[in-house]
DNA sequence: ATAATATCTACTATTTCAATAGAATTAATA
DNA sequence: TATTAATTCTATTGAAATAGTAGATATTAT
């Protein structure tokens, strides 16, 4: 039961969005030198993320790519059901045509709390506050440094 | 972020053992036909299980399976993490060296929050509390046709 | 002995995931 | 308006994980 890279990458990419919020458009060439990841495969990531409107794009020379919302209100379950699809640990849940068990099943009621817990922890953090802590830890290891 | 047929079947199974605990060993061919899973493929599940200490065999005429334990005993992490292996997101949490970015990656940390949400929920469930559940559905509908 | 049962090793097919290639489109600006 | 810098798109490939099957072996009750 892992993440994909889809998912990895995605909330990587998106928080490298966030940390430049505000400071125009992201080069897609910078993302994937800072991320180490592929601009190639760095586009099938926000490609989907442009469509449901979490990142817009500026086209053609110093054009880029930017969050289209404010880093506090993107969340990084927003993210990942964008990138890998809803958030349910088997398809049951939400498409109960799928096994013909669903009507009577037990383990299926399962499945759904435990996906409600995992979607709820997901949904607690914020791309602002990523952003944050990021800054906090930098912080930490430079005063760490001092010593 | 879906749970592998392993997951699945692994839960149904040790479902199906306990719905049967103390009336004596439980017959492969049986679990196979009442789940609907090939008996091959049930010994997949059953090896690991049983290698754990979580099932026993009788081997022979008139031998099966049984679950080595009481069902209020037995977690559906426990089992999850026996034919799934560990229940963290990503493997860097288990293993930082998979990753050169795990000594400052935020990320890391959100998903280690996460798998522990996720490891807590399924905590919660023993397959007694399943069984339990199986039997006030099956009393509902009863109760529901008599109407 | 025989039948019933679990055990094991190895193989194959299928699907999903990850990543790349190469051409097309758009817009700024000189 | 030509050029350059950027995103956009379709298609393909390679690799790995998953799912499932085959067929022979070992054990035990009767």
């Amino acid at each position: 039961m892992k993440l994909s890279t889809k998912g990895r990458y995605g909330v990587r990419l998106m928080l490298d969005l966030a940390a430049h919020y505000g400071k125009g458009p992201v080069l897609l060439k910078d993302i994937s030198k800072r991320e180490d990841i592929s601009e190639k495969y760095l586009w099938h990531l926000i490609n989907p993320l442009k469509s449901v409107g979490l990142i817009h794009a500026k086209r053609g020379a110093h054009g880029g790519y930017e969050l289209a919302k404010e880093p506090s209100e993107i969340t990084v379950k927003d993210i990942i059901e964008v990138v890998e699809g809803p958030i349910y640990l088997v398809d049951c849940i939400e498409n109960p045509a799928t096994c013909k068990r669903s009507d009577f099943c037990i383990a299926r009621d399962l499945w759904g709390d435990a996906s409600k817990a995992l979607a709820g922890s997901l949904e607690k953090t914020t791309l602002a506050s990523l952003v944050e802590r990021q800054k906090d830890k930098k912080q930490r290891k430079t005063v760490n440094y001092e010593i």
